[in-house]
RNA sequence: GGGGAUGUAGCUCAAUUGGUUAGAGCACCGGCCUGUCACGCCGGAGGUUGUGGGUUCGAGCCCCAUCAUCCUCGCCA
């Protein structure tokens, strides 16, 4: 018999004492004293502590003492306010308990794979049983969080004038950018639909449609490799707004960033962001999402490095290689030999063949290379180009651009993190701006779009279009919180000349950008305004805002890294029937 | 596709150099207990050491293969 609920498991206080009332919720902990047996009771409000007295009755006590962990039980009692001393204070309700006189059974329960309140079980085993494993108060925490996000989200756009409108599931493929999952189509064989990696076209389609501010939580996937901040689908929230230049959208969002940094980081946000340059980033950290928590900029030592006779300087020079380097203060006392030689291997996991390291001390440099940058000059040169002091280290890498660039940021981001250079719980918040908009694709021998091939490039470089395409900066801007890209969006093309000569640049025949975005280029043509979004990953918030490192914890049901879900047993056979309905036969080579 | 880590009781972990009967805490089962909330006390049960092969007098430990999970490179407009 339902005991329907008449509060929760969280709410009792002093106040309610005297009420009878009825709890609903699942048994947290049982602890049976003979004469006198206690019940925990949880739901997802918090937990209160039931006691079956012998005065209930001997019959309701024998039944509570047949309570097991995670049984689902109604009951009804009163409230009592606890005995003097015996408050629970960590606890909401630690000042009452309920004191039974009657208790209903919904359901027993097995012993569980794993203990609800005991140590964080594998993954594994937490996938597999994830029911259970979401019923862990800090997995509970997180998803409270996630829908109060979101539900900020939904009212500060909703402040700001945006409309939330959906766009389908269920497109089509598009060659540029990520794998497509694919939905083969019953009724037109051999034609197939794609999941949208996300809303993009359909999002610049409703500007030109006069919607002018759209916004919508949305489900987008990628038939990509996963990590731990990556899965194959996951939401953003994805906005698009018309007449408005790279400006209006940065300052437009930073009013939902402001909202959400106060309300999830406890801050109030100067604005406007910190803006730096996509060129200016990679030069200082290497990087197009630098952590700014944190200095430690790279310095190019191209001009010291010729002053030595360290060879394989003059190699990197031959080679035309950059020489750039950083340095970490107190880094010479904390690091040993051995950590040195994790630090090399650390930088050759990204390509650097080797990695040139300098103890500095009051007066000379320390290490087995010291012997090259013994020269006063050099000495005082490299000293000041890193503000060097006693104690600090110097890690210097010679190679290309590319590998200079991801072996030192990468030992950047370690090396801040061992010598504790930040607070971990701290959150900074910047634009990196003006991005390539193409990038050159060796293999394809063709460009790339660096962020979308809808994208604008800045007034000032469209001469570039036509001489120097590499130069070609875009109106395009990512958001940047603790070194990970919360967010990222572009002023869009909305010139349908422009338009074309991108898809020209991107390799495709004027026929092939008509048959794939013939729809785009018609709307463009159709009276398109001036317009430009923005996409935040909504996972990703989640994931900062509750201080986790893994994107998993954060959706409520989550695939491994192989995209397979342990619950379900999903991507799973289908009856060959299904599969002739569409038309697949399949290839078992 | 490549690299790395892990896999021992239901769970979290331990097990020295390859050497006795693979241990502990929690959970579980039985008993006792009227104020616990990490209850306590007494007793008990629970293991094909992921799987398959190999080396060895002897393998949780060494070798090979394989599976799974995690991390990572490539990939991710």
């Amino acid at each position: 018999m339902l005991l329907k609920r008449t509060h929760t498991c969280g709410e009792l206080t002093k106040e309610h004492v005297g009420q009878t009332v009825a709890l609903n919720g699942w048994v947290d902990a049982w602890r049976d004293f003979g004469g006198l047996v206690f019940i925990d009771l949880r739901d997802r409000y918090g937990v209160t502590q039931v006691v079956f007295e012998p005065e209930a009755g001997a019959d309701l006590q024998s039944q509570a003492r047949e309570l097991r962990n995670e049984y689902v039980v109604g009951i009804r009692g009163t409230v009592a306010a606890r005995l003097p001393g015996k408050e629970n204070p960590k606890l909401k309700t630690g000042a009452v308990e309920v004191r039974a006189v009657e208790l209903s059974v919904y359901n027993a329960s097995p012993t569980p794979p794993f203990e609800i309140n005991g140590p964080e079980p594998n993954e594994e085993l937490r996938l597999k049983y994830r029911f259970l494993d979401l019923r862990r108060p800090e997995l509970q925490r997180v998803f409270i969080l996630r829908h109060e996000i979101g539900q900020l989200m939904r009212r500060v756009m909703t402040e700001m004038n945006f409309l939330e409108v959906e766009t389908p599931v269920l497109g089509r493929s598009t060659p540029e950018g990520a794998r497509d999952f694919l939905v083969p189509s019953r009724v037109h064989p051999s034609h197939y639909y794609a999941l949208p990696q996300s809303p993009q076209l359909y999002k610049q389609l409703l500007m030109v449609s006069g919607f002018d501010r759209y916004f919508q939580i949305a489900r987008c996937f990628r038939d990509e490799d996963l990590r731990a901040t990556r899965q194959p689908e996951f939401s953003q929230l994805d906005v698009e707004m018309s007449f408005v230049e790279d400006e209006d959208v940065m300052t437009m969002m930073e009013t939902l960033v402001a909202a959400m940094a106060k309300q999830f980081g406890g801050e109030e946000l100067k604005l406007p962001l910190y803006r730096i340059e996509y060129h200016d980033a990679m030069e200082r950290y290497g990087n197009d999402r630098p952590d700014l928590r944190y200095g430690l900029e790279l310095k190019d030592v191209a001009d010291v490095a010729e002053e030595t006779e360290f060879r394989v300087f003059q190699q990197a020079k031959e080679a035309g290689y950059r020489i750039r380097g950083i340095c970490a203060p107190g880094g010479a006392e904390k690091y040993s030999r051995k950590d040195l030689d994790g630090l090399t291997e650390f930088a050759g996991s990204f390509g650097a063949k080797g990695l040139v390291w300098l103890k500095v001390e009051a007066e000379t440099f320390a290490g087995p290379t010291a012997k090259f940058f013994t020269k006063p000059e050099v000495q005082a040169k490299l000293r000041e180009r890193f503000d060097a002091k006693a104690g600090d280290l110097i890690l210097i890498v010679a190679d290309t651009q590319a590998v200079t660039s991801q072996a030192l940021s990468n030992l950047r981001a370690r090396l801040a993190a061992e010598l504790e250079m930040y607070d971990p719980r701290s959150f900074h918040y910047s634009w990196v701006i003006r991005f390539p908009l193409l990038a050159w694709d060796a293999d394809e021998n063709r460009y790339v779009a660096e962020h979308h091939p809808f994208t604008m490039p800045m007034a000032e470089d469209l001469p570039l279009l036509d001489t120097d395409p590499a130069k070609v900066r875009a109106q395009a801007y990512d958001l940047v919180v603790n070194g990970e890209e919360a967010g990222g969006g572009t002023i869009r093309c909305h010139d349908p000349v422009i338009q074309s000569k991108i898809f020209a640049l991107l390799g495709l025949t004027p026929e092939e950008a008509d048959e794939k975005f013939g729809f785009l280029l018609s709307a463009l043509r159709n009276g398109a305004p001036p317009h430009g979004g923005i996409a935040l990953g909504y996972d990703r918030l989640v994931m900062l805002y509750a201080g986790l490192t893994n994107i998993r914890d954060c959706i409520a049901f989550p695939k491994t890294a192989k995209g397979t879900d342990l619950m379900t047993g999903a991507p799973g056979t289908v009856a060959a029937r299904q599969l002739r309905e569409l038309h697949i036969r399949p290839n078992l080579d």
